[in-house]
RNA sequence: GGGCGCGUAGCUCAAUGGUAGAGCAGUGGCCUUUUAAGCCAUUGGUUGAGGGUUCGAGCCCCUCCGCGCUCACCA
C-alpha cells in the first residue's frame, strides 16, 4: 500500500510497537468473550431484581467507543452487535501500570475484551467492573467520528460522518458509526424474510432464473452488456425476470417467486440505481384483480412484521398501509391531474395536440402509450401519497400484459403507488401466443429502430407460449423502494449498502 | 448529457483579495463514580488537482476530478 499515514495513524503505529516491546500481540487470534453487552445488562438486571442477587461475571467484547480516564480510575464504553456497556476500571483492581497501559496504548475503535463483574454505578448505569483487559484488534485509523453523547437514553453524536460521499464509498466507516445506518439494514432484511414468508405460506416455490441471458425483456430499459469468451457470445445483465418465471408457468409450477437483482444501464437519481432489488413472483388462475388484493395484504403484512404497524411516516407524510387502498382507473387519474380524457384522443396527433393544448411540450416522436406514459409520471405520480392502485394501462406500452376483454387498447394492468413513488407493477399476463407475437411485432415499429428499449424479439419465449400457459396474474416490485418507504429515506442509496459512485482515482 | 451548488486539519465547520482558525479527536500533564467528564499545555494544512489574473488568491477567471440538488432519461 503506497498511501501515506496520516499523523494519526503515526501515532497508532507506534502504540501498536510498544504493545509488543511488551508482549502484547496486538491482534491475537482468541476472543474469551462469553456474553454480548445486551446478554450481560439482561443476566444483571434479572440478578439484580432477585431475592439473592448473585454476582454476574463475564467477559464482554466489543469496539471501545469512549473513554473518560480520570487519574487512578477510568470510564469508557465498548459496542458491540447488541449495543453499548460502560467499562470501570479502577488502578486498586488491575494495578496503576496496567491502567497506565489502556489509557496510554487503547485508542477510540480498537476492539477489545474485559473480564469483570457487572455492577451499577452511583448513576445508576449497569456498568462492567474491570479485572482484566485485552487488545483484540487495534484500529490503524481513527473511525470519523469525534464523540457521542448520550442524553435521556439518545445517543447524540457530534461532528459525526455526514458528508455522502465517504459515507457511501466508506460503508463501512459510516455503518460504525452511524448506528441508525446499521438499523436500516436490519429493516431491510427483515423486510425480505417477511415477503418471503408471506408467499412461502401462498404455496408459492422460490427459484432462481439467469442473470446472463443472451435476449433481454420483461421491461423498457438498457441493459448492460457482457461477453463469455469461449462461447464468443454477448449476453446481456437482466432488466427483469419475467419472461423466465413465465416459462416456469408453462412447465407447470404454478406459484412461483424470485428475489434478485436487475441491471438497467440508465441514469442514476434518488430512486435509481444502476443494480437494484426486485420481487417478482406468478401465480396461475390468478388475475390482476386478485393479484391487486394479495399485493395490499402482502405489503401491509411486511409493515406490520418489520414495524409492528400499519401506519408508516414517509417525507412528512402518514401513509397508511392499511388494506383495502385506493382504486383509480389511469384514464380517471389523468381526467383530474393532467386535465386530459385520453378515451377522447385516441390517436397520437390528437392526444400531442391537446397536451400541447395544455402547455405541455411532448415529445412528439413517441408512441401513444408513451405520451401517457409520461403524463402520469408527470402530473400523476407526484399526487398518489396514500396507497394508490392505477389501473387499466395502454396496450402499447405493455407488451406482455393481456388485454381488457372488449377494449383491446387497454390491457389488465395496474401499478401501485405510495409517496408519490411508482412501488410495483403487476397485470393479468398475456398468454395468447398470437397475440404475443403480435405485441413483440408492434413493439418493432412502434419504437424507433435505434430506440434501445426496444423489445427484441423472443422466439423461445413465443415458444413456451405456444405450449400453453394457464390464464395467471404475474407482479413485480422494487424492493429498495419499498425499504425507502419503510425506514422514511427518499434516497436509494440510503437502503443500499455499496450504492454505485463513479470510481475515483486514488494513489 | 444540461443547469445550479459544494470540495479548507482525522470528523464537523469558520476565515472583506492582505499572517489559514475553532470545537472534538491526537500528544504531554493533573484528577478514584464519570458519561460530549473537567482543567493546563500542545501537535496537526500542497485549502480536491492543474493553470491564469494580481504586489498578494481558500476567496476572482479557466480546465479537470469528485459529490449533492435539479432537468433530461427512467413500465
Amino acid at each position: 500500500m503506497e498511501r501515506e499515514r496520516t499523523a494519526l495513524e503515526q501515532a497508532r503505529l507506534e502504540k501498536i510497537q510498544r504493545l509488543r516491546e511488551h508482549g502484547i500481540e496486538p491482534y491475537p487470534t482468541r476472543s474469551e468473550v462469553t456474553h454480548t453487552t445486551a446478554e450481560a445488562r439482561a443476566l444483571f438486571e434479572r440478578e439484580e431484581a432477585s431475592a439473592n442477587p448473585n454476582p454476574v461475571a463475564a467477559t464482554l467484547a466489543g469496539r471501545l467507543r469512549a473513554v473518560r480516564p480520570m487519574g487512578k480510575i477510568t470510564f469508557a464504553h465498548i459496542e458491540d452487535g447488541s449495543g453499548r456497556i460502560q467499562l470501570f476500571f479502577r488502578a486498586n483492581e488491575l494495578g496503576q501500570e496496567a491502567l497506565d497501559g489502556f489509557n496510554h496504548e487503547y485508542d477510540l475503535g480498537d476492539f477489545i475484551q474485559a473480564s469483570g463483574t457487572v455492577f451499577r454505578t452511583r448513576t445508576g448505569e449497569v456498568t462492567l467492573q474491570v479485572q482484566s483487559f485485552k487488545m483484540l484488534a487495534k484500529a490503524l485509523t481513527p473511525l470519523p467520528a469525534a464523540k457521542d453523547e448520550v442524553v435521556d437514553g439518545e445517543v447524540i453524536r457530534h461532528a459525526a460522518l455526514t458528508d455522502p460521499e465517504t459515507r457511501f464509498r466508506q460503508r463501512y466507516a459510516d455503518l460504525a458509526v452511524n448506528p441508525e445506518v446499521r438499523e436500516i439494514f436490519r429493516v431491510r432484511a427483515a423486510t425480505v424474510a417477511a415477503l418471503r414468508r408471506y408467499l412461502d405460506a401462498q404455496g408459492f416455490l422460490e427459484v432462481e432464473t439467469p442473470i446472463l441471458q443472451p435476449i433481454y425483456g420483461g421491461a423498457a430499459a438498457k441493459p448492460f452488456v457482457t461477453h463469455h469468451n469461449q462461447l464468443k457470445q454477448d449476453l446481456y445483465l437482466r432488466i427483469s425476470f419475467e419472461l423466465y418465471l413465465k416459462r416456469l408457468l408453462v412447465g407447470g409450477l404454478d406459484r412461483v417467486y424470485e428475489i434478485g437483482r436487475d441491471f438497467r444501464n440508465e441514469g442514476v437519481s434518488f430512486k435509481h440505481n444502476p443494480e437494484f432489488t426486485q420481487l417478482e413472483f406468478y401465480m396461475a388462475y390468478a388475475n390482476y384483480l386478485s393479484i391487486m388484493q394479495m399485493t395490499e395484504e402482502m405489503i401491509s403484512f411486511a409493515s406490520g412484521q418489520v414495524l409492528g404497524t400499519q401506519k408508516i411516516q414517509f417525507n412528512g407524510h402518514e401513509i397508511d398501509l392499511t388494506p383495502p387502498w385506493r382504486r383509480l382507473s389511469l384514464r380517471q387519474g389523468l381526467i383530474e391531474t393532467a386535465g386530459i380524457d385520453i378515451d377522447q384522443f385516441p390517436e397520437v396527433e390528437s392526444l400531442l395536440a391537446a397536451m400541447r393544448a395544455k402547455g405541455m411540450n411532448p415529445n412528439p416522436h413517441a408512441a401513444w402509450g408513451k405520451l401517457v406514459d409520461g403524463m402520469l409520471g408527470d402530473f400523476l405520480e407526484p399526487t398518489l401519497i396514500q396507497p394508490t392502485f392505477l389501473y387499466d394501462y395502454p396496450r402499447d406500452i405493455s407488451p406482455l400484459a393481456k388485454s381488457k376483454p372488449g377494449d383491446p387498447q387497454t390491457v389488465e394492468r395496474f401499478e401501485g403507488f405510495i409517496g408519490g413513488m411508482e412501488l410495483c407493477n403487476a397485470f393479468t399476463e398475456l398468454n395468447d401466443p398470437l397475440d404475443q407475437e403480435a405485441r413483440f411485432l408492434e413493439m418493432g415499429r412502434e419504437y424507433a429502430a435505434d430506440d434501445e428499449e426496444r423489445h427484441p424479439m423472443d422466439e423461445d419465449y413465443l415458444r413456451a407460449m405456444s405450449y400453453g400457459m394457464p390464464p395467471s396474474g404475474g407482479f413485480g416490485m422494487g424492493i429498495d423502494r419499498l425499504v425507502m418507504l419503510l425506514t422514511d429515506h427518499h434516497s436509494i442509496r440510503e437502503v443500499i449498502l455499496f450504492p454505485h459512485l463513479r470510481s475515483r482515482e486514488e494513489e
